[in-house]
DNA sequence: TCGACGTATGAATAATCGTTCAAATGTCGA
DNA sequence: TCGACATTTGAACGATTATTCATACGTCGA
């Protein structure tokens, strides 16, 4: 990750862009919240947590057509994350959305696929 | 990715659950895009061009802190997904934002991790 | 208490991804 | 036309990641 020589640039305008610039811890956490939905096993968990309310890890495995140990490996990121809370009752776990944002991330990310000509380079 | 044994399940429910799962292929697009937003270097690219409008290879890698080659590859990925739109004067390419989901992607996110104990397992 | 069950975990392999280096393209000024 | 420059690209390497298999843990029913 060297950085830029300093030719060509704008100095003022990318000094102040760099001084606007969200800090490093900032943009890794951020980077990391994506990271987690972009895979599209835990996609369809959340899917189906989205639909399903709250369902048990088998439940889950069948509804989204993973192995349950791949389930339960992608539940444990997203619990890391808060992106869902999990409940046990004996010997199952019934896992759930923690809060409301991963529905409004999917039709956010929906809308801009729409208008996407979706070409894989374009221009 | 081996389907689970039907033991344990509420069949109904995953019937139901299946029968409204988004296909593989949007499940896919989506897990496509929000993979963009999962590297640092690819986000702060986004902050840069938020901030700053309409900005040069050179510049954007100067204000994110890249080489111009990793900006170039990132920005290619970013221009094949329609998230930034390129126009060229000469031998510059000025880059900018294609539309304004990104923001309140980020926006979303941000807002997500605030009330995030963010620790590393929880529960 | 024993075995079956639902879930969780660790380790290992395979695949994917980001970065870098080297080189190529096309454009500008002399 | 020549060299400098902004940008793009391809290939290679290292790092991260997903998936699988095997096993371990806690709970329930007999």
């Amino acid at each position: 990750m060297a950085l830029a020589p300093d030719a060509c640039v704008d100095a003022e305008r990318v000094a102040h862009v760099r001084s606007v610039m969200p800090d490093d811890d900032l943009v890794g956490d951020l980077a990391e919240v994506f990271g987690l939905l972009a895979d599209p096993g835990r996609l369809r968990l959340l899917a189906a947590l989205l639909e399903g309310g709250e369902m048990c890890v088998c439940d889950l495995a069948a509804s989204t057509g993973q192995s349950m140990s791949a389930a339960s490996h992608a539940l444990r990121l997203l619990r890391g994350h808060r992106v869902v809370k999990v409940r046990r009752a004996g010997r199952m776990a019934y896992y759930q959305l923690a809060d409301s944002h991963v529905r409004l991330l999917f039709d956010l990310a929906i809308t801009h696929m729409r208008h996407d000509g979706k070409g894989p380079i374009s221009e």
